[in-house]
DNA sequence: GCATTCAGTCCTGTATACAATTCAAGGCAC
DNA sequence: GTGCCTTGAATTGTATACAGGACTGAATGC
C-alpha cells in the first residue's frame, strides 16, 4: 500500500488553483501587472512554481503575458464578455443537444430532483456567490450528461471567466424576485420530448436572455472590482 | 523610436511554439514521458523555460502532468477524438450562425474567391499536410467572420489537437478523388440566403460527414505515429 | 513650459544547484 | 521461480543567483 503520491505536485497545483480563483474573483485589477516576487512571497513559494502556474493561466486566457514586462491580469471588456457568452451558447447548446439524445429519463429525473431541492434555497438565499453556484451546478450537470469531457472542460473555463459578471447579474436578477428554477425545469421538459434541436434552442434562449444584460453587468462588475478595495490611492 | 521589444520573450515563446507543433504532429508518442533534461538540451535552452512552456500545453490539454513523475504526451483515443469533433461542431456551427448574420456579401465573396484560387491546388496537391492547411484555412476564415475572438482561439486549439487525425483522414479522402471545395461553396451559398440556422446545419452535416471516419482515421494515425520512426526497439 | 535624456532602481528571464522522489535492477528469502 | 526488499542512478521540484531589460524621476536643453 504505497502512498501513491498525489500531493507532491501540491506546490504548483495549489498555486494554480489559488491563482485561478483569484483571477476569477478579480483579486487582481484588470490590466494590472502581477508582481512575481511579491505574489510568490504572499503565497509562500518561490518564483519558479509561480511562473509555471501563471503560464497555465496564460494558456487559458485568464492572464496576458508581455515579453520582458511580465504577467498582466487580463482586462474585461463588454465585447469580450459578449464573446464569452456566445461561446457559452455554442458549447451548452451542443451539449444539451447531445444530452437529449443520450440521457435516460432517470438522468433527467436526478437533475430535476436537484432543482427541486435547491428551489427553496434559491428563493431565500441572499448570497450572490451561492446563487451562482446553484445556477452553475445545473448547467454543468446538464453538460455532463452529454458525456463529452472536452465540452465540459471548455465550459468550466468559460464559467470561471464570466463568473464575476454573472455574480453581479444574478444579484440584480434576484433583486427583481424572479427565479431561474422554472426556466431550468422548462429546459428539462423540452429534453424529455427527445427533440434535441428544440432543447438546444430553449437553452439558447435561456442564456441569451441573460446575455442581454451582460453589458450592464460588466459595469456593475467593474464597480465591484474597484469599490471594495481600500480607497487609498 | 524605441525597439518596442517584441523578441525578449523569444525563449519561452519559441519553445512553446515548437512544442505545440511537436505535440500536434505527435513527435512524442502518446503516453510517453517527456524527459525535461534531454528535451531542453535538444531545444538549446534550460529546463526552466521549457517547463513554463510545458505548463501552457498542460492547460491546453496537449500534455498531461503527473505529480512527481513529470510531463506525459497525452494519449489519443477514439472517444476523445469523437469528443473533439463534437466540440468542433459546437463552435463552428455557432460561429457560422453568427457569421451569417454579420458578414457582408463582400466578406463571403472574399472567401469564395480564396476557395476558387485554391481549387486547382486542392485537386493536384499530393501533400496531405498542405491539403489540411487549405481545408483548415477555410474553416478558420469562416469562423473569423463571426467576429468572436474566443470562438476562434478555442477552434484553433481544437484543430491543433485533431490535426494529426485529420491529416490521415484527408489523405484517404483525396485518394478517393473527392474534393471538399464544392462542399465548402455550398455552405457559403446557404449563408448568402441569410438563414443562420440553415447555415449552421449545413456546417454540422459537413463536419459530421468526416467525423464518422474519425474512428478509422485514429487507427491510421496510430499507424503513422508508430511506423515511420526507427524500428529499433 | 515641454520634451528628452540619463542614471538608478526594480523586475523579469534564465541558468544552475541541490534536495527529494521516483524508477530499475539486483539480491535475498521463501 | 516468484515476490519483496534494498540500493543506486536518474529525474523531477524548487530555491536561488545573476544578467539584462524596463520603468521612474530628476536634471538638462530647447
Amino acid at each position: 500500500m504505497k502512498p501513491l503520491n498525489q500531493n507532491t505536485e501540491d506546490a504548483v497545483s495549489a498555486i494554480y488553483a489559488q491563482l485561478r480563483e483569484m483571477a476569477a474573483s478579480f483579486a487582481f485589477k484588470p490590466g494590472e501587472r502581477i508582481n512575481e516576487s511579491a505574489l510568490s512571497r504572499a503565497l509562500g513559494a518561490s518564483r519558479t512554481p509561480l511562473r509555471e502556474a501563471l503560464n497555465r493561466l496564460v494558456a487559458e486566457g485568464f492572464v496576458d503575458f508581455h515579453a520582458g514586462r511580465g504577467f498582466f491580469c487580463r482586462a474585461l471588456s463588454e465585447t469580450r464578455i459578449q464573446h464569452l457568452y456566445d461561446a457559452r451558447v455554442a458549447i451548452e447548446c451542443e451539449a444539451v443537444r447531445q444530452a437529449t439524445q443520450r440521457a435516460r429519463p432517470a438522468d433527467l429525473d436526478a437533475i430535476e430532483l436537484a432543482l427541486d431541492q435547491s428551489h427553496d434555497e434559491y428563493q431565500t438565499c441572499t448570497n450572490p456567490i451561492r446563487l451562482m453556484e446553484l445556477d452553475e451546478a445545473f448547467h454543468m450537470q446538464l453538460t455532463a450528461l452529454s458525456g463529452n469531457a472536452e465540452l465540459q472542460s471548455l465550459l468550466a473555463t468559460i464559467y470561471d471567466k464570466i463568473r464575476f459578471v454573472r455574480t453581479a447579474d444574478l444579484r440584480r436578477l434576484q433583486a427583481t424576485g424572479r427565479s431561474t428554477t422554472h426556466r431550468h425545469k422548462r429546459i428539462i421538459a423540452v429534453m424529455r420530448t427527445g427533440d434535441g434541436m428544440a432543447a438546444s434552442e430553449a437553452m439558447r434562449a435561456h442564456i441569451q436572455d441573460r446575455a442581454q444584460h451582460a453589458a450592464e453587468a460588466v459595469r456593475l462588475a467593474f464597480a465591484d472590482i474597484y469599490a471594495p478595495k481600500e480607497a487609498s490611492e
